[in-house]
DNA sequence: CCATCCAGTTTGATCGTTCAAATCATCGCG
DNA sequence: CGCGATGATTTGAACGATCAAACTGGATGG
């Protein structure tokens, strides 16, 4: 084997110069036809890959997307930014952009980093998750020039200046809501998290609307006996599922399925097995509610994700200024569990 | 704000060369010290970032790691994986390296594609995880030249020409199995996976061996009735402990948190919850062990993944020739979860 | 018959750094 | 006083691609 083969070496053994080859990669189209087979031919031979670095020096572009992963705190919530890295980086892949990763512990922290590697060139821009109240990265990031799309809506300002993709809680626990609503059930409790974080007071809302919009329960909505906010967890689920049953409750829809696991115990011990797991509707669609056999709220992840590729890289190759930022809020879907026992063995 | 400043911008605004300002920053030692700190001073007040695509192009360094993710089975045995990735870019940061992830759906396609990016000069060498029986991968990336570590001993042949490091399997279980002897129990099972996995067989191993140095339930060893072998899950977890009680064992050693869970819950039917708790070892000290207060295996995933990095960086920056290959077994840690309920309380 | 155009191809400059060798100043010492 | 050694700094030449502009040669048309 000799050396690695360049844009140079390639040419001269081919009689042609450096620019026809960049050309047949980057250009097709300009070359003659016969040329660029010809040319393609002895790339493929000679396995060429153009340097990266080299490219991205003259280019000023280094197909390159910077995130910051956070360490899981727990195994159920990890699992769907996992899946969501996943997505991330296959859709980046396809689309010829490659993923960075970085940590850090503060958002102050990430937002620096990411700085420091857009202006080395290192990233052409980044993707930002877990978007909260008060957050103040996009700001940041904004002042600094960094390219980026958020997975996460602002909760402060709807109409940032930024491009963000989320998915529509409120209209999850609203499907969620109503088909508990078609299955006959009236006192319908909401087991969900304390306010003041953006993605629990969203879900909390879609069944808040569904219930008025349904006219059921009018005065336990008022009283909020139904309402019941705690901490995430199994064991608070049971917990808020047990004070719901007290103010009447039949069924449940849950802001997570760690609290629907929870509430689901409860209810196996009031009521069949069989109610128990139909009653109750869990969100996120872990491996934990499909092994249990609940329902479930499932968050598109991988559409997200291409959608929040497709928007940076979109950012990315415009040209001059930024084009308008984009708003995309994502449907989810009800996983419906609700095979009796029997139909249950069928399927085995 | 001009223009983005460079090694030029920088050295003519100070009246010296570039490579003096290059040396400031890759050979500290040989610039005087007042125009050092004349220097650094500049470029803090600038905000100066050398090019990662120019240095690059030079140096023929990218500085980057690759790592090939795959998407999370189950939610348990992602959070082990989680959480080396965390530590690992972690790591790879604290020495100026990045992580870079591909994602791929066969060795083959993982090597192929960890290749393509080595020959841009993407990335400098890669990490391995996961490894098998009859992994082609080490192989094949040494066939194509390009450096890696793996995570996980390869094997086939324990001595193969490439560094790994891997956690001792074996020592934690023996570990595990000690333990429940100081506990008094004699006819302790193993419930483990099917042969021919070599992290099962490993796992396997330790218990096996503890026994006999142990000198208990020979016979039982002999007949195999103790040495329970099911696919990993939960409900598996509870078969294999009945089949287990029926032999007459009184406490188990688990290859995972999902199988412990299992057999804890079947304990608890013919113990006291206490027994059923203390009498079961699971692995991998998940949050799920921890929740339901069950000793656990831990693996020093973070400790791994440092020395993971470490001996990349050292094969990236050894001059010519590789390094002697280093094999590096790491002894995992018992965690004990076995207060009475009185302390548990207490605890709280 | 010459100007014009155009598809196809080539040429020179450039991106911003590091490498390797050259330069310059200072000093000790025979 | 001159000469080599030593330390600090500078200079020229890559690294390998893309950009922008310039060059071909044949077809078109007035």
């Amino acid at each position: 084997m000799g050396e690695k083969p360049t844009l140079q070496s390639l040419a001269s053994s081919l009689g042609v110069s450096r620019q026809t080859i960049s050309n047949v990669l980057n250009n097709p189209q300009v070359v003659h036809a016969s040329t660029r087979d010809r040319v393609l031919a002895e790339i493929r031979a000679s396995g060429y890959r153009p340097s990266a670095a080299a490219r991205s020096l003259r280019s000023r572009r280094s197909e390159v997307i910077g995130l910051r992963i956070r360490p899981a705190v727990d195994g159920i919530n990890g699992s769907l930014m996992d899946a969501f890295l996943h997505a991330l980086v296959e859709c980046s892949q396809r689309r010829d952009h490659r993923l960075l990763l970085i940590t850090a512990t503060s958002d102050e922290q990430e937002t620096s980093e990411q700085a420091a590697l857009h202006t080395t060139g290192a990233i052409d821009g980044c993707v930002l998750t877990d978007t909260h109240l008060d957050d103040t990265r996009p700001a940041e990031l904004a002042a600094t020039g960094v390219p980026f799309v958020a997975f996460g809506r602002p909760w402060q300002d709807r109409d940032a200046g930024h491009s963000w993709v989320d998915i529509d809680g409120a209209a999850g626990t609203r499907l969620a809501t109503e088909h508990l609503l078609d299955l006959g059930h009236r006192r319908i409790a909401f087991l969900g998290w304390p306010t003041g974080s953006g993605v629990g007071d969203d879900r909390r809302s879609g069944w808040q609307r569904a219930m008025a919009d349904a006219g059921v329960a009018a005065e336990d909505l008022a009283t909020g006996l139904l309402d019941q906010r705690t901490d995430d967890g199994v064991v608070e689920g049971t917990q808020a599922m047990e004070r719901a049953l007290r103010a009447g409750a039949t069924a449940a829809v849950c802001a997570s399925d760690s609290l629907a696991v929870g509430a689901s115990t409860v209810l196996r011990r009031v009521s069949s097995a069989e109610t128990a797991r139909t009653a109750v509707v869990g969100f996120d669609d872990t491996p934990v509610a499909a092994a249990l056999g609940l329902s479930s709220v499932r968050q598109p992840v991988a559409a997200a994700a291409s959608r929040v590729v497709d928007l940076l890289i979109e950012r990315l190759t415009t040209a001059n200024d930024p084009p308008e930022p984009v708003h995309d809020l994502l449907t989810p879907e009800l996983v419906l569990r609700e095979f009796d026992r029997r139909l249950d063995q069928h399927a085995r």
